[in-house]
DNA sequence: ACTGGCTCCTGAGGGC
DNA sequence: TGCCCTCAGGAGCCAG
């Protein structure tokens, strides 16, 4: 599933391909997404050129003359730009083409994603207006934690994945980066120090840099017809490793669910 | 202002 | 070998 990294690399993949790239034709052969896919994208996006390729959260912006494409992977989608002329497979749901014979192509076999067409400012849109600093940035501290935490009393995991406190920060490496601060995903994120949060900053950064970092070599794959990103699982410290040992004291790592997600921590480690 | 539950969809994986 | 069933998962939305 796209996770936030993931689409930072996707961002990287396709920006090179994009940019200064006139847009041709839009094509559309599944528009039912997470919200319809409007005939304003189709309608208006040909003629204009491509500016810019951004990342808010895990929404990708590429910015154009007079307009701006929303895209959100949802958790099965990928973006890849190969040659128009290759046939679209099933769960290729739309098409960018280019005026170079290639073409941005969606695909998401369970359509949790969107494409959205923007006309005015993007960090005005609803989607994007609430959202919390990018966790990445020099804007998510430990101060701000500590403060956005106050009288809250829902789990520190729920907490971090709210939007609203911190952009894009998704399941998987919300649990990787609870276990690398030491902290139970169940504690109350109003019962954190500031110099807990400390280490939860840092245990983000290394987190997302880390998966970022590993995304990135397998970059050249983008362009080609066949080329899928391989999943890093190998990279993940605790998620998905039930019952096997920490890493760091050997305990057997435990499951639970925690407001719907899936969690994974080390029952010694975390407090 | 928070919080928890529901919802969309389909592939993967377990059980038999 | 193959079929059926269950369920995960991003995040907006809504009710309490």
């Amino acid at each position: 599933m796209p996770e936030l990294p993931e689409v930072e690399t996707t961002r990287r993949g396709i920006e090179p391909a994009l940019l200064g790239r006139t847009v041709t034709a839009v094509q559309v052969r599944q528009p039912a997404l997470r919200w319809p896919v409007t005939a304003s994208l189709a309608s208006q996006l040909p003629g204009q050129r491509l500016l810019s390729v951004a990342r808010r959260a895990k929404y990708l912006l590429l910015g154009a003359d007079e307009g701006t494409v929303l895209v959100h992977l949802g958790m099965s989608g990928s973006l890849r730009v190969v040659p128009h002329a290759v046939p679209p497979a099933a769960h290729d749901h739309l098409d960018v083409v280019l005026d170079d014979g290639h073409c941005l192509r969606l695909r998401d076999p369970r359509r949790f994603g969107c494409v959205l067409w923007l006309t005015d400012a993007p960090a005005e849109h609803p989607l994007l207006a609430s959202l919390g600093p990018e966790p990445l940035s020099a804007a998510l501290t430990a101060e701000f934690l500590h403060a956005r935490a106050r009288g809250r009393r829902a789990p520190v995991k729920t907490f971090l994945m709210d939007g609203r406190v911190v952009a894009g920060l998704g399941n998987i490496y919300t649990s990787e980066a609870l276990f690398r601060a030491g902290i139970h995903p169940l504690r109350p994120s109003s019962r954190i120090s500031t110099g807990r949060y400390r280490d939860l900053v840092r245990g983000i950064r290394h987190t997302l840099e880390g998966a970022i970092e590993s995304g990135g070599t397998s970059l050249r794959d983008f362009t080609r017809a066949d080329g899928t990103p391989g999943y890093f699982r190998q990279r993940l410290l605790v998620y998905g490793r039930a019952g096997e040992p920490c890493p760091r004291c050997g305990a057997p790592v435990r499951s639970r669910v925690i407001a719907q997600r899936s969690t994974f921590y080390c029952p010694r480690c975390q407090r």
